[in-house]
Order: structure tokens, then C-alpha cells, then sequence
DNA sequence: TCTGGGGTCCTAGGACCC
DNA sequence: TCTGGGGTCCTAGGACCC
């Protein structure tokens, strides 16, 4: 039974979206007071970077995240380019779930750096949902000294838009009442799931607000986009979106890859690559207790030219030596000399619980798994420098790859 | 000095089974 | 002796998001 009152009821636009601005130049501005009013940009600067995050000053000369770094700076010499410190944001990152879990334990984060809240179930004791968005602004900015930008409305996908918005560091609250005029004049290019492409081909069909959206039939919007995105489209137009706010979603894969300094040209380099990654991935597995059924390997050309290939295993795993034979396996049908490779990637997909206990290997590839279980304690122990196989310490290896950084926590 | 790294979802074709 | 339909799994690529 539900009680019944006013002061029980669930608010009619109880969706949070909170999204941190600039969020790494943020930080290191925060860490570094010295680059406050600055340019900053936050990103790779080994020659092949692009733009992580800008400051707003930053941003006032064109510069957008994933722009080349070099670029970036030739048309703004004075930015500061910091490489990223992703330890840093993450603990940022931990400290900001912390307050979204003292108003309500229906938080998803879509990112480090920002938010779904479902507060509906939090009035009663903080208030409105707009109050209580104001409550985590403030907090933001007092405990973590970080900007913020907070959108409030009747669901995900216009709490997302509102929170946009609103920014820099604004709060803005659409009413369920508004939605339909705020949407209509809306170009559909700020719809989620419209990107360059979708645009553009809406676009050539004379769709170019959301208003006009609304006119096509779903058929016709289908022959555009597929069925599939036709339907969520038309929903979204109408302002509707279903979803609801999910805490611990589970992920679906993991991998990890890596954009040469230089390009690699034979295989023993990019055998020594594959291996790096195979045990980046496999730590990051063994850590969330999964195990992949499935394993990709992803290569770039020098010209830019993307190729996956994939196996899927009969038994799953999460052995760095297993992810190296399969993608190794896979590597003459992806490339083959004189090919110069720009990058190298391994995927893990199809993750199967350990406590589940799908895997019954019988034939004992065990003991590869309890080297590296033994390797992984080491390394928490003393640190991620502490233990590297042997084949990683060749020197046109380290002269060629760059500095590795410890995987993030998830 | 062109174009990172980590994800999700969708489509389409083929294999295979009933 | 000429061709069904449905369902599931696998693979490759692409769009999109932060």
C-alpha cells in the first residue's frame, strides 16, 4: 500500500543529472592555484595526444576535447598542457559518489565525473528535488572545491539535457509542464544518440529541431536511422524516456589498448605490445572476479585503418597467457608486414561471474592462472612496478612504448 | 606533428539447429 | 531435385558517448 498525502508523494521531476565542468582541468586548477584563469588542457603530450578536458578559458579559443593536442596549441600557445593524473580524478571521482549517496542510494554514474540521482524517495527528508540539488552544488563546491552543473527533471534523458544547459556551474529545473515547448525548438542534434552522422542524414531529410522530429512518421524516421534508434528517437522527442536510474550495473567488457609513440613494423614488437595489454586486461578481470568467454584484438594501420577480429573461447578465462595466444592467433588474418601499426588493442567480452562458476577447467591451464593470481598479490603489495615479464624488459620494447599507467579502479 | 582510451548499443550476414 | 521459417550464436564494423 502506498500512503497517501502530499507529503509522500514522489515528485513529478525527481531525476538528477550532475555533471562536473571541465573536470580534470578543474582538479588539477583546484591542485594548482597558480593555473587558475589560465588556459589549461588536459591531455596527452606525447606528440600523438588529443585534448582529455579544457578550462572554459581554454575553450574560448576553440579548443574542444579530443582535438589534437598539437592543434590545440597552435591556436592557443599560452595553454598549459598537463598530462592527466587519473589517480587524482578518481579519488575526486569516489569523494563526489560519497555525497550523491547521502541523499539517495539510486546513483549511476555514467563516468568519473558525472551522475543519474533518483531523489524521488529523498523529499521527506531533504526536501524538493531542486532544493536538493542546490544542497549538492554546495557541497561539491565547499568539500571538493570543484564546479558542478545540475540538471532536475521528470527523467534521464532531459535531466542530461537540463544539466547541459545549465552549465558552467548552474543548476537548471525543467518542469514537467515546460517539457513540450522546451524540446520543440531544440535542434536534434542534442538528442542522445544523434551524433555528426544521424544529423546529418535527419538533417538532408529537412529534420533538423526536434519539432520537426515529431512530424515524421516512425516508419520514415526508420529508413534513416534503423528501426531500433527510429523508436528511441520518436520517443525522445516526445519527451518520454522509460529508463530507470540503476545503481551497480554490471559491465559488459573490458579491454585496454594503446596508441604508439612510433609506429610498430614487426612481429616481435607487436607480439611484446599484445603481451602488455593481455595483462592489463587480465589483472583488470581477476580484480572484478570475472572471466571473458570472449577476446579481440584491435588493430590500427599507420593510415589510420581499423580492424577488429575476434574468438570466442570455450572456456572463459582470465589468464594474461590465454589472451595473448588467442589474439596472437588472431593476428595474422588482422595484419601482416611490411604494415606499419599505429595502434593495439585486446578486448575481453562476454564476462561470466567466477562465483557463478561457469568455468569447469578440466584440463588444468590452472596453474597459469595461479602465477598471475600470485603476481596480482605482489603487485598490491609493493606496488605496480614490482613484477614485469621478462619480454616487456627488452629495450626497443620500453624505448617504443609509453609510460604505463595503472589501470583505473572501476 | 591529425585523429586517445574506455565503454555501449545496433546492424547485418552466416552458421547451425529444429 | 529444390527450397520453409524461426531462433540463437558468432563475427565485423560503425555510430555514439564521455
Amino acid at each position: 500500500m502506498r500512503p497517501v498525502g502530499d507529503r509522500d508523494a514522489r515528485p513529478p521531476e525527481p531525476i538528477l543529472h550532475v555533471d562536473m565542468d571541465a573536470f580534470y582541468a578543474s582538479v588539477e586548477v583546484r591542485d594548482d592555484p597558480r593555473l587558475r584563469g589560465r588556459p589549461v588542457i588536459v591531455g596527452g603530450t606525447g606528440g600523438r595526444g588529443v585534448v582529455a578536458s579544457a578550462s572554459y578559458e581554454a575553450r574560448r579559443f576553440g579548443i574542444t576535447s579530443a582535438m589534437p593536442v598539437s592543434q590545440a596549441v597552435r591556436r592557443c600557445p599560452s595553454a598549459v598542457v598537463i598530462p592527466p593524473r587519473f589517480d587524482a580524478y578518481a579519488a575526486a571521482s569516489d569523494a563526489l559518489a560519497d555525497i550523491f549517496r547521502s541523499v539517495t542510494p539510486l546513483v549511476e554514474p555514467l563516468a568519473l565525473d558525472e551522475a543519474f540521482l533518483d531523489v524521488g524517495g529523498s523529499v521527506r527528508l531533504f526536501g524538493a528535488p531542486v532544493e536538493i540539488a542546490a544542497g549538492l552544488r554546495r557541497r561539491i563546491a565547499d568539500e571538493l572545491r570543484l564546479p558542478a552543473s545540475v540538471g532536475v527533471a521528470p527523467n534521464k534523458f532531459l535531466a542530461k539535457l537540463c544539466s547541459r544547459r545549465a552549465k558552467p556551474d548552474g543548476l537548471l529545473h525543467l518542469a514537467r509542464a515546460d517539457v513540450d515547448a522546451f524540446l520543440a525548438e531544440l535542434d536534434i542534434a542534442e538528442l542522445w544518440g544523434v551524433g555528426e552522422q544521424t544529423a546529418r542524414r535527419l538533417a538532408a531529410a529537412g529534420i533538423r529541431r526536434v519539432g520537426d522530429l515529431r512530424a515524421v512518421e516512425e516508419r520514415a524516421i526508420a529508413r534513416l536511422v534503423g528501426a531500433a534508434s527510429a523508436h528511441t528517437l520518436r520517443e525522445l522527442a516526445h519527451g518520454v524516456d522509460a529508463r530507470a536510474v540503476t545503481a551497480d550495473v554490471a559491465a559488459k567488457g573490458l579491454s585496454a589498448e594503446e596508441t604508439f609513440q612510433v609506429d610498430l613494423v614487426d612481429v616481435a614488437q607487436l607480439r611484446r605490445g599484445l603481451l602488455a595489454l593481455s595483462e592489463r586486461v587480465a589483472r583488470r578481470l581477476r580484480a572484478a572476479d570475472v572471466r571473458a568467454r570472449t577476446v579481440t584484438l584491435k588493430v590500427r594501420d599507420a593510415d589510420f585503418a581499423t580492424r577488429t577480429r575476434s574468438r570466442t573461447l570455450g572456456v572463459a578465462t582470465a589468464e594474461a597467457a590465454t589472451l595473448h595466444a588467442t589474439v596472437m592467433a588472431l593476428l595474422p588474418t588482422a595484419w601482416a608486414p611490411p604494415t606499419a601499426i599505429r595502434l593495439l588493442g585486446v578486448g575481453a567480452s562476454q564476462l561470466v561471474d567466477v562465483d557463478h562458476g561457469v568455468q569447469l577447467d578440466l584440463l588444468g591451464s590452472g596453474r597459469w592462472n595461479d602465477a598471475e593470481r600470485v603476481a596480482d598479490a605482489v603487485r598490491a603489495q609493493f606496488g605496480a612496478a614490482a613484477l614485469t615479464r621478462g619480454a616487456l624488459l627488452d629495450r626497443a620494447a620500453a624505448a617504443n612504448s609509453a609510460p604505463s599507467r595503472d589501470d583505473l579502479p572501476r
